[in-house]
DNA sequence: CGTAACTTGAACAGTTCTGTTCGGGTTACA
DNA sequence: TGTAACCCGAACAGAACTGTTCAAGTTACG
């Protein structure tokens, strides 16, 4: 029996596939509906090329999707979550903040193509991470419990693309972001009648 | 000189706008990116007779969405606004909850084939509103005034989008919404280092 | 160095949408 | 009751996109 040789693909095609990934990224953050011979075209790399690593567009945003946050792991993973959980909401909020202003528009991207059960399957890292700190926060009475964990993940997952929104539409600087989603997102996490966290 | 007659349209043709607007905000309002086509089916009527009265999507969709916040604007401007000012958010949250909650992705829509700009002066009534409300609320000493009042309404906005996000998601169910969106907003307005509301 | 893997533009088929035109029928309304 | 306003289906032109095929090049790599 020989030994079967597992089919690793060529240089080229591994950095052709790595560009086509990287500029999927970048193109879908800007624009959700770019269509396959744009990403392609950013790529530097023929249409039929990127046809011939991703099956269908819909294949090509997952694994967008995937490289954005698999890259974003490696940064959030070095975020120290020790200590007061408030204090470590606001070094992770602020670390996440880059991250989401880059890809921006790719989720939306992906909410028009993927199904929801996929999107979620690959947000799972990042959606632990935080739920895991908040749950944390709320054993220590710091956080409020009158509400569940997945609610208040959501608040700060949409406060924060309700920043970049912001941005965008001229009425918030990109400096001043992290600042006022960490208030906000303390103050809303703060259990009910106690004071919340003095600037 | 004979008196210039105000081109009034013909009875039928006021009833099929009617129609048209009512389809276009229930059909958008589900799936954003809609053809004119279903509209028009929805409506009851030839896509031919939506392009008479409609000369194109863009047209349509504005129409459509000013037709949603006019009907909304009728029951939120019902709310009584005096008195407490976290009341009188608590009670125009619970109605703005309906609305949102039925036109969802028409505002996706209209993100996507409108500029910032028209989808930006048709919302001015309700920014207003909410906007006049939260201000009061600051000169009261009530509300936080460490944050500029149009990022306090986006955060409500986003929350209140969120939400229906949520829902859809499978992760809130409907009744339970405005207890958690107006907790939460409660307690980001507070200013801080003083005590949030106590449910 | 030779071969298999890979890339490429051009071209094609198929779909889906937008917006328009035409001709004949219906309806409001004065 | 007459006429202008209106409705409608069918059919058309045009654009954009997805995904495939082909034939000819280039490149990695054993």
């Amino acid at each position: 029996m020989t030994e079967p040789t597992i089919a690793r693909p060529r240089a080229d095609a591994r950095r052709n596939i790595a560009r086509i990934l990287d500029a999927a990224v970048e193109v879908l953050g800007e624009d959700p509906t770019a269509s396959v011979g744009a990403i392609a075209e950013a790529a530097g790399v023929g249409r039929v090329t990127l046809y011939g690593h991703f099956a269908s567009r819909e294949v090509l945003v997952e694994a967008a999707l995937q490289h954005a946050i698999d890259r974003g792991e490696e940064q959030l993973s070095q975020v120290d979550l020790s200590g007061d959980p408030r204090a470590a909401l606001e070094r992770l909020i602020h670390s996440s903040w880059q991250l989401v202003l880059q890809s921006q528009s790719l989720l939306i991207a992906a909410q028009d193509s993927l199904s929801p059960e996929r999107i979620l399957a690959v947000h799972d890292k990042p959606v632990r991470r935080v739920s895991e700190l908040v749950r944390r926060g709320q054993d220590d009475g710091v956080f409020r419990s009158d509400l569940p964990v997945t609610w208040l993940v959501g608040v700060l997952h949409n406060v924060i693309h309700g920043a970049a929104n912001e941005i965008n539409a001229g009425r918030l600087t990109a400096p001043d972001a992290p600042r006022a989603i960490s208030a906000t997102i303390l103050a809303a996490y703060t259990p009910p009648g106690r004071p919340t966290p003095a600037g």
